[in-house]
DNA sequence: ATTGAGACCTGTCGGC
DNA sequence: TGCCGACAGGTCTCAA
């Protein structure tokens, strides 16, 4: 899309997980995207409008660009075309419809409500062990809910949550404050929860364009009673629910 | 203020 | 074979 004129956008839906703003379309309409970027998990096209288009995916949410006029142009759950001057149809398509949609002008993207008080970036320098201890300090909820709080670090989900802290080799139900205690056991907590999540998301961005099959992507989500995949770890990993969401762990090697 | 639970949505899956 | 309920995810809203 970057350089791309927005020749025309087509709603077929008033909504999303909310109601897109008012005169969307003819607001994207005629701008140039200047660039693409993301914070945590929201998608920013800057417009030469001014504006930003911010975008989530949700769960489902997904783009693809087809060739304007193509058969399978309109498909079910297809929310969203932008038409581009060059002949290229951008279709943003959602089954569960959690995805977000947006537009912000500039000099209000810090302040907007889904992007003001977002934490770090996870794979930026910004985010050291002494910044994840500062954050967790004083929280009495678990670990795993203060991973899954944007405020605290932005852009981790369930799944890399989980695998993240199986990695650093951390219960999920400690105490988020242990983090923060210099004393407190397990030794340097925070560093290795920090590498872990670093090592953890750039092993996922590699994965999608190492195109390869999709089995043992895991070491404990979704893998209730099954071994844990830590070497020479005889653990089984158990399941429960966290802050409404499932969190996966071994009981042997994580604590 | 912090924390947790519930709502939103629909494709998928297990059980009957 | 087909139906039905449970479940998954991210984020917001509401209540404790």
């Amino acid at each position: 899309m970057v350089g791309a004129r927005i020749e025309r956008v087509e709603l077929r839906r008033p909504d999303l997980r909310s109601p897109f703003p008012r005169r969307f379309a003819q607001r994207v309409a005629g701008a140039t995207t200047r660039a693409v970027t993301r914070r945590a998990k929201y998608l920013l096209a800057q417009l030469s409008s001014g504006d930003s288009l911010l975008m989530h995916l949700g769960m489902s949410g997904s783009f693809r660009v087809v060739v304007a006029g193509a058969a399978d142009e309109a498909g079910a759950h297809d929310h969203v075309v932008f038409h581009l001057a060059s002949g290229a149809d951008v279709v943003f398509n959602d089954p569960r419809r959690f995805g977000f949609m947006d537009l912000v002008s500039a000099s209000r993207l810090d302040s907007h409500p889904s992007l003001r008080g977002l934490g770090p970036e996870p794979l930026s320098d910004a985010f050291d062990a002494a910044t994840l201890a500062r954050a967790c300090a004083g929280k009495r909820t678990s670990i795993k809910a203060a991973l899954l709080d944007q405020r605290v670090v932005a852009g981790l989900g369930n799944i890399y949550a989980v695998e993240a802290l199986h990695r650093a080799g951390i219960s999920p139900l400690r105490r988020a404050s242990i983090l923060a205690a210099p004393g407190g056991a397990p030794r340097d907590a925070a560093g290795r929860l920090v590498a872990a999540i670093k090592q953890v998301l750039a092993e996922a961005i590699d994965r999608q364009t190492a195109t390869r099959p999709s089995t043992e992507r895991f070491r404990v989500y979704d893998r209730e009673r099954e071994r844990c995949r830590r070497r020479r770890c005889p653990g089984v990993i158990r399941r429960r629910t966290q802050a409404g969401r499932s969190t996966f762990y071994c009981p042997v090697c994580q604590r």
